[in-house]
DNA sequence: TCTGGGGTCCTAGGACCC
DNA sequence: TCTGGGGTCCTAGGACCC
């Protein structure tokens, strides 16, 4: 068998595959708790209010676009009493847990695929009867959770996406499409930009456009050979699940992360090494807390800095990557070696923008390698002390408990002016109600 | 004044080994 | 005039996703 037909060998037999789409995720999530937002254009900007990254369909109706800057936009907010808010990820991240713990009730086979998209096996369900189930789904999750859903209903994953990019856009389906005809598959194929295929970004959008290709059908028509030598092979599964083949199964156990990242832009421009070092020293935090979350170590971090690209001033860049003595959580293995490689990169001067840190090299704990000279990191203190750390963050909430090099001030922190309130993560900040 | 953050996978090319 | 060949591992960079 040669290698092309094994990476992207098609199941047999005929598999169901529905995707749950959050509408407008975080947008929805701030109108649960302001209901008054109902049919009012409302906005989610990007970490430090950067840009657009969720909004309603009334929004998008007076031309904002995500991923649109917010001080270009600003005259639009005014002229039509759009609602703004900053990302409040504490809020989204507890209600995509209350819809994905309601799919699971509803369905046994269940993959998260992100934050606001679920992907359920329907396999072996009667034909007939999936647009009523979706509909069951879709008034369920609204009922429990307030959050509006869609559903696209396919043989594949790539079509099930596709689906739900029609049970989106047109109104008369009620946000259940079910796609399962060829000849439907064709209409719908035929009326879809190639660009708007999951999996087909804006670099093959463009090399398929200027070879004639603009429509998804045509992409199911091309050749193999010519897909693969341009769109490699994840672009020839993309083209076998658009034609009916199912590449992809459902992945219902999450895999642990290989590479965890932190980093944040900075509210103001940062010109002193004290104040990058305590940045880095936060990320080196987070991003340690997420790998214990796991329950693995890791060996390599890379820290980076860099000044804002999109100003004409005086640019530096830089980034080290730096090889630990031995698999570890704890944080100030990191933290040690971070802040002396950033003290050899830091360039006076300057007015640094962004700083981060991104830890790779991951394995599970269990299979850490037993060294002869360095201590093990579960058979320490180290691991005690975390623990104990660990927990009472979860219990009185994050960042009770921090190192003094994260910086108390933290003058550096990024922007969030129109921040909602927690409310379902915190005691302080639940919705009330007039008496 | 103001342009996000966090991931995955694939490939090509170099280093190194026998 | 000739200058192996194949395997493996690692890394950087590119492309995609939400």
């Amino acid at each position: 068998m040669s290698s092309i037909s094994s990476d992207t060998q098609a199941r047999s037999g005929s598999n169901i595959f529905a995707l749950i789409d959050c509408n407008h995720f975080y947008a929805s999530c701030e109108r649960v708790f302001q209901p008054e937002l109902e049919n009012r254009p409302v906005v989610v900007l990007s970490n430090n209010d950067g840009c657009v990254v969720a909004l309603t369909p009334e929004a998008k109706g007076v031309g904002i676009v995500r991923g649109t800057p917010y001080f270009k936009i600003k005259h639009l907010i005014k002229k039509h009493n759009i609602a703004v808010f900053s990302s409040n990820y504490s809020l989204y991240g507890d209600m995509s847990c209350r819809v994905m713990s309601n799919l699971s009730l509803l369905s046994p086979e269940v993959e998260i695929y992100s934050i606001d998209e679920a992907f359920l096996s329907l396999d072996g369900m009667d034909r007939s009867e999936l647009i009523s189930y979706g509909q069951m789904v879709r008034k369920a999750i609204r009922k429990n959770t307030g959050i509006p859903v869609s559903i696209g209903i396919a043989n594949t994953k790539t079509l099930a996406k596709v689906a739900n990019h029609i049970a989106k856009r047109v109104r008369e389906h009620s946000g259940v499409f079910v796609m399962l005809e060829d000849s439907l598959r064709e209409e719908v194929l035929k009326g879809m930009p190639v660009g708007d295929i999951w999996g087909v970004g804006p670099r093959n959008a463009k090399k398929l456009n200027s070879i004639g290709i603009t429509n998804a059908w045509q992409l199911t028509q091309l050749d193999d050979k010519w897909i693969r030598d341009k769109m490699t092979v994840v672009g020839l599964r993309t083209v076998e699940e658009l034609r009916g083949n199912s590449c992809l199964d459902l992945e219902m156990v999450k895999e642990p992360k290989k590479s965890i990242i932190s980093s944040r832009s900075f509210g103001t421009p940062v010109e002193s090494l004290e104040h990058l070092l305590e940045a880095v020293s936060t990320y080196c935090w987070i991003a340690t807390e997420k790998l214990r979350e796991q329950g693995s170590l890791a060996r390599r971090i890379l820290v980076y800095i860099t000044t804002n690209r999109f100003k004409e001033e005086p640019q530096y860049a830089n980034y080290k990557e730096i090889e630990l003595k031995a698999y570890t959580a704890y944080p100030p293995d990191f933290i040690t070696p971070v802040s002396d490689a950033l003290t050899k990169m830091y360039r006076k001067g300057y007015k640094y923008k962004k700083a981060g840190v991104m830890i790779s090299d991951i394995i599970q704990e269990e299979s850490a390698p037993y060294d002869l000279f360095e201590p093990s990191y579960n058979d320490d203190k180290r691991s005690q002390v975390m623990e104990c750390v660990d927990n009472i963050n979860k219990k009185w909430g994050s960042h009770t408990i921090y190192f003094a090099s994260s910086g108390i001030k933290k003058e550096w922190q990024m922007k969030r002016e129109m921040l909602s309130n927690r409310y379902t993560t915190n005691w302080n900040e639940l919705l009330k109600v007039k008496a």
